[in-house]
DNA sequence: CCCTGATTCGC
DNA sequence: GCGAATCAGG
């Protein structure tokens, strides 16, 4: 159905008369959904009425920076960083999903000589890449120089990082297998 | 789960 | 331009 200048008289009064976009699509008639409803509204330049989601994205916002102190900080995530979103670069589809590592048993280290990157030594200029996974005797992080900017060592970030593939021939998300478990 | 509006993007 | 699919908070 086409947009009418009656039908968008309606849209538009329904919009800005505090009528959620269901009701305002309900209101036009069958095939109508919320969505061309919102699409249109939209493009009539309408938008901006309280969107859940705006608002929260307004309620944490005003960082003026206190500038901590980039000293040491003994906080720790408990598990690894599951891989902050690239904002440049397109998000990859997927986390980094702890790379399998067939870890040979840790050696005795004997000494002081420490080859793992531990927990505890994570900080801004190492790799946070995980290697095997939390709970395994010899979990540990990649602890290579991070590429500057990037919480991964170059090599790690190509894994973490990549360009969104077309949704068109995007793989189906897959769906639920029947007697999986529901969430 | 339901709801909401916002956004993306193939058409 | 359209709107289904998707996202993300309530």
């Amino acid at each position: 159905m086409a947009w009418t200048e009656e039908r968008i008289a309606k849209l538009k009064q329904g919009w800005e008369g505090g009528m959620t976009a269901t009701q305002i699509a309900e209101m036009l008639g069958e095939g109508v959904t919320r969505n061309a409803v919102i699409g249109k509204a939209h493009r009539l330049g309408l938008e901006s009425r309280p969107s859940p989601v705006k608002a929260a994205a307004e309620e944490a916002a005003p960082r003026p920076a206190p500038a901590p102190p980039p000293a040491p900080k003994a906080a720790e995530p408990s598990a690894p960083p599951p891989a902050p979103r690239a904002e440049a670069p397109i998000p990859a589809p997927q986390p980094p999903p702890a790379p399998v590592v067939a870890k040979a048993p840790a050696k005795p280290v004997k000494g002081g000589k420490q080859t793992r990157t531990t927990l505890l030594d994570l900080n801004d200029k190492v790799c946070k890449w995980p290697i095997g996974h939390p709970g395994e005797p010899d979990f540990h992080f990649c602890g290579k120089p991070v590429q500057p900017g990037f919480p991964y060592c170059g090599e790690h970030c190509l894994v973490a990082y990549q360009a969104q593939m077309p949704r068109k021939d995007r793989p189906r998300p897959l769906p639920p297998l029947p007697g999986a478990p529901r969430r």
